[in-house]
DNA sequence: CGTTAAGTTGAAGGCGCTCAACCGACGTGG
DNA sequence: CCACGTCGGTTGAGCGCCTTCAACTTAACG
């Protein structure tokens, strides 16, 4: 039932049986779902948070000019974002059919309670924002078949994550439209990005399942780093040389001239 | 020092003299940078958290093909994303001289033990994240010109809710290649879009001001909606109109807050 | 089988990129 | 003091990635 968020927060934080026992039998409505279902209303928004417990969602805003774009995937495991006073703009959606729960503020508060737990979900919050960054990067930087690539490494790691990727398969309940809508493409040219993956055979996205063939391949044109998804806790700072791309001469440099 | 995170915390929660007087007084290192200089190390991050005092920051990653994409801005009042084990391609600079106060996590715990205080900052935490996917909107559906329109909308309001906005005038010591790295262009393009705009009356964008000529038009063209940046608290009563130092005559009414 | 949504392919065109040159402002050093 | 270097800003030409539009195929489902 909440096995995925089980997996994920076992990730981060040591948890007890109590603990584990606390996130198994944590208390709310279940709704089943078809694809295309909005599990929130305005009214949820207040009152609870969403858990997404089996298949995907997706946050997503419309704008005015008729476009679709996808701000995050729900993957089973992952909460919906409830703020308080939250951008009712940001809507949420079902991407394929699944259940939800809707888990009451105090459940919550019950479950925030709970050190270990609430570092988990501090850490799952964590990397929510660093999964958004890392989107900005993305569709900022990167071309089609490139960002294509990158977006499928990073699902595939979410899902190893959750203990739902086995030999680098697993579901993918995303019609190209909904790629492209995440990717900031339109769907016949994400469609022309995905062949050329395929041809190249590091992918293969059909039936809803995604397969990935090659990984490093896929990794180096996708300039894929997982270090944004994994961030281990206890981790030691060697790792990273501070490459100084701002060039000395920058840094007591005088102010820029304006415009 | 930090009024301008006191005015802005003073926009969502009633602050008792005493939380102000604690935020006045905020102990941490008080560092005077120039542009281009990096306030935070990895060491720096365990141990407390960025907050802007004065002049402007950026959060940015570079991508190993040498494009540098910059994430958020950070304005004075704003706190660098300082979370647990935080993503270290993810980097802090200052994109004009200033001076930013390191705080320490003893004394963001005692921040935070304030029930009011708390509630002003989760609410800035949430404000964060929603224009981060605004920004993934805004880049992912809209062009040049609309862009950079929304953009400094976006801007101009947060310097307003900072009081650092005065008749549609303000800061803003951006370079255009920090702005074009921002919007996911190239910095020549940047630049015929901000022709247009100019050239259009709507916007002045010199000597490090951003003066707002025609803000209804401007805000048409970039589909902008306040919404997002101003969410309405909910123990306050609308302070918003009172706050905005421009002429509000023909902005449209907002759809009264459900209970 | 008829209908609808998703996937696929092709052609034409435009928005934005690349490359390149130039100017203007400012600081530096001879 | 002036020459020069550097950085930011401005403008133009050419081109390519991606969009738009359109037609057609395939799959799912009553």
């Amino acid at each position: 039932m909440t096995s995925a968020l089980l997996s994920k927060l076992q990730r981060w934080a040591y948890l007890s049986d109590e603990d584990a026992r606390l996130i198994k039998t944590l208390p709310g409505e279940h709704l089943t779902l078809a694809r295309g279902d909005h599990p929130l209303t305005r009214a949820d928004h207040e009152e609870c948070s969403l858990l997404v417990t089996e298949g995907w969602a997706a946050e997503y805003k419309d704008t005015p000019s008729g476009r679709r774009v996808i701000v995050a995937f729900l993957l089973p495991g992952d909460f919906a974002m409830t703020t308080p006073g939250h951008d009712t703009s940001l809507r949420t959606v079902m991407l394929s059919p699944g259940s939800v729960l809707l888990v009451p503020r105090a459940s919550m508060r019950q479950l925030l309670a709970r050190d270990p737990i609430r570092r988990g979900l501090e850490w799952a919050a964590a990397i929510r924002e660093s999964v958004m960054a890392e989107w900005l990067v993305n569709i900022a930087s990167r071309k089609a078949h490139a960002r294509l690539a990158h977006l499928l490494c990073e699902l595939s790691i979410r899902m190893n994550s959750i203990d739902l990727l086995d030999h680098d398969v697993c579901d993918m309940p995303l019609t190209q439209i909904d790629l492209a809508n995440a990717l900031a493409m339109t769907n016949v040219h994400l469609n022309v990005a995905l062949q050329r993956l395929r041809a190249a055979k590091l992918v293969d996205v059909s039936a809803r399942h995604l397969t990935i063939l090659c990984r490093p391949q896929l990794e180096a044109i996708a300039e894929f780093d997982d270090e944004y998804l994994l961030r281990w806790p206890t981790e030691l700072p060697d790792r990273r040389q501070a490459n100084m791309r701002w060039a000395d001469s920058e840094r007591r440099s005088r102010p820029p001239r304006h415009l």
